[in-house]
DNA sequence: AAGCCGCCTG
DNA sequence: CAGGCGGCTT
């Protein structure tokens, strides 16, 4: 789900856990699993931002996120780890613009800022896609498996 | 008081 | 990931 929203609602999660019985501590539970993945994500896009700029990259048109590029692995590594399901293009894209919004921020000093990484995550969160109606099914691994 | 976020730890 | 906790919003 998380290649779709990086920040699902508490309702949304609802919906989509639909055989959950949820309660207050299941609901912060999946909260906090996504805050958990979302943490992971922007750490790397921080690592690979100062990674290019060591490297010598100059401007943000140098910076593409492919399938087949070092952070795409780190994070399909983390969230796909058993390669279950085709990532999303759009996934791609909201990867890519992270990584560019990281890179200007880091090499226009905003990083000397403690909370310069909110202006980013305003960005980010605006980006999230709809999620397949596949995925409230109780059974959608199984279902996306028999694609 | 609740609920959620984000940062830090283990 | 889960725990713990401060801090902000409702």
């Amino acid at each position: 789900m998380f290649f779709y929203t990086r920040y699902p609602s508490s309702n949304m999660l609802k919906m989509f856990f639909s055989d959950v019985k949820f309660n207050r501590c299941i609901t912060s539970q999946l909260i906090k699993w996504f805050s958990n993945f979302r943490e992971f994500y922007y750490i790397q896009m921080e690592k690979f931002a100062r990674q290019s700029i060591n490297d010598g990259v100059t401007g943000v048109e140098e910076l593409s996120v492919s399938r087949d590029c070092e952070l795409f692995r780190a994070l399909n590594m983390h969230y796909n780890k058993a390669n279950d399901f085709e990532v999303p293009e759009r996934f791609l894209e909201v990867a890519q613009i992270t990584l560019r919004e990281f890179f200007n921020a880091i090499v226009a000093g905003k990083d000397v800022d403690p909370s310069w990484k909110k202006a980013i995550y305003k960005v980010i969160c605006k980006l999230d896609s709809e999620v397949p109606e596949i995925f409230k099914s109780p059974n959608c691994l199984q279902e996306l498996l028999h694609e």
